[in-house]
DNA sequence: CATGAATGAGTTTTCATTCAT
DNA sequence: AATGAATGAAAACTCATTCAT
């Protein structure tokens, strides 16, 4: 995870492989949290390696004992919590497999909105879009982040086009249903993230509406025709 | 929109009234132009006030001049922005007022398109909600943006209303319609910013889709039931 | 002499050429004479910003308004300083160009005498050849220094291989004689500096002793045969 | 070389004795021959003690359990590699002893040339005389440095007085031949160890032509009178 | 003794803001 | 009003040194 680390002169002991791996792991996990944090709350700009530090309970050399640099913190975070993202994804995807679109759908937010409660701030991060302003300025990052949307784009346009064979969308909907359907779903989130912070709404209700508007639309039988 | 220029009213010349105003309008208008490039461009943070300077082909001082600080630049320049959508709304909603919910929301939506074509940066700017990230940073300019997007989200709840009452809304829909049809639109715009930004695609018929999604949905008639 | 000025905003006037250019001109001059100070005092790695501007009497900032970094900053003063002495050289050599060898010689330890005096510091860093070890950290400043160290050396070649076509040098020695003077000449240089530098020597003297042994040798008649 | 070494000694056990020295003794040399490169190649402060240490094979820690800090690295450096260029001094001119000055100034010039070969960065580090700009920075290492020149020098010295006694030298050039022999010396060193490492050139060829320039001069028998 | 992660003081560099001209 | 050099507080990053294992 960093160039330093790798360089290191060979060991010739190998006796506690997993004591200090662990230490290392933990201090890792600790950064990673206060950088969510931090990141969140400050922006990607005003977010300080010595508040992250602090925050850690660590010192500002021992974040750069383990990321290259600020950007390799941030690509770091984001890769960390993207995988996770994905991960839960996957497996909601898995499991609905065979089971109508709806569900299917339904599995998705409830996987976003899992990932929404484990890392509120991160996907304030993240769904704020904020790092694709600094495309020139992190790179690394941007990279990162844009891998980890195509992801999540690609597994949701799959379940889309399922959908069409299934005969449970519409076909000339196709192209525009993932596009919306994370429009939505991204209203909803930042909705929720905006509510100070204490009442999360009753969120499957919420996941109900957005179904029964994305597939049944909101508007009377015959009112806009 | 300076307290100095504000300070500068009780002078005894009376010479030529305009001539200085038109100038300094010009400078002022040039100095908003170039910072609507560089805030987007490179990000609420990144954007330095040298840069803009120079984009405005004048000096960091004169930036001084017309504005408090970088934040009175940043909110006088949401302000303006804000005050020019919020114009175009109105006036959509003003021509579309006897007309039913479908038209008036293709009005919306034709307001935000100029909008997003006349100020394709500033609309990334504010979007991407990436000033809800400063809320202490720049109080000032959050302000602004806080105004600003109730302003819009009200307008639009307003029809949304309207439209339960003209049977064009199913009433369960109404406290969720806003929040949709905002992120369905922000979906499809953030898509063409992303966009290689030749090609605009289609708007006219992005639109008819969006409504068609937004009031019938996108699912098959009895598919999804 | 740095970037950021040459970007400037394209001024219109032209009234005060002469003003805000001299204050310029008077602050480089002030920021590098502190800088050679304090290279030399220092060394290259420990001479630092801060203890420069203070020296200079100006703020860190200023330092950075005239020099991209701090290498720019060394590779600005060894540009400057050798371009002070290589002047001083081709004077030497231009006035001395008809006499015999040992005059010109002699009008050479002059020039690198005179510029001893007046940049005693900054003999320090090049004659101890200090920055030839930054190759790789300084990269620009060890061009600078390069092109001066063969600008000299090539100069003086030339007098040696004329010297080698009036008879005054043996043929056999004039590969060697340009090295052999110039470690003299250091060898000098570098007493001198170590000498508490209350007393110069008597360097006019120093200088026909070097001359003496350049040209015939510190053997007796015979002795070394 | 180090205090905590020092206080090692009265230790009960005896078991093997040497062995546990020859460890050391090795670990030692291979730390020294690591410094010596990585203080000639990234200079005194550029040397990094995690360079040092990858480059030796052993970890950070380990240096310090050898050496008090930094410094002390530096000053046992100095310290080893000239205790092995006066031993070798020494031994050319006990050799050489009753054979007149060129044959004695040849031996040093071997002496040299052979310490170059064997240590050719640590060379670097002296005849460059670094170490001189950190009389501040590194005392012990300056102090070090200080003796071991002055040995040199005074060995060299005591040469050239006896040269005069022996009527090899003329009286009046005594006191700046051991400057300008080492002058020159230097010079070819420096020109040998610039030139692509590769050539060594031919070095006894370099030495019977500096030993004629010392002794015969360059000049033309009655050119520069 | 060896190890290598943690520490934090010390440096370089940036940039909003001021102000003399 | 316009100009642009000077200012200096604030951040990122480095690396010698320590110490628990």
């Amino acid at each position: 995870m960093n160039r330093r680390s790798e360089l290191r002169a060979p060991t010739a002991r190998r006796a506690p492989p997993t004591l200090r791996a662990r230490i290392r792991e933990t201090t890792v996990q600790a950064i990673l949290a206060a950088a969510e944090e931090v990141f969140a709350d400050a922006g990607l700009h005003a977010a300080h390696m010595g508040t992250i530090a602090a925050k850690a309970g660590v010192s500002v050399g021992t974040l750069y004992n383990h990321f290259e640099d600020r950007e390799a913190l941030l690509a770091g975070l984001l890769e960390a919590r993207h995988a996770e993202l994905i991960g839960k994804l996957d497996a909601a995807l898995r499991e609905g497999a065979d089971r109508p679109l709806r569900e299917r759908l339904r599995a998705i937010l409830g996987a976003f909105a899992s990932h929404c409660q484990a890392h509120r701030k991160f996907v304030n991060i993240v769904v704020q879009r904020e790092v694709g302003r600094y495309q020139q300025t992190y790179p690394q990052a941007w990279a990162k982040k844009t891998d980890a949307m195509r992801n999540v784009h690609d597994r949701i346009e799959a379940e889309m086009r399922r959908g069409v064979k299934e005969r449970a969308l519409r076909p000339e909907a196709a192209d525009l249903a993932t596009t919306f359907f994370l429009g939505m779903m991204r209203a909803l989130i930042i909705r929720d993230a905006n509510a100070s912070s204490g009442d999360a709404g009753d969120m499957g209700r919420d996941h109900e509406r957005l179904l029964d508007a994305f597939f049944g639309g909101m508007g009377t039988k015959g009112g806009a025709a």
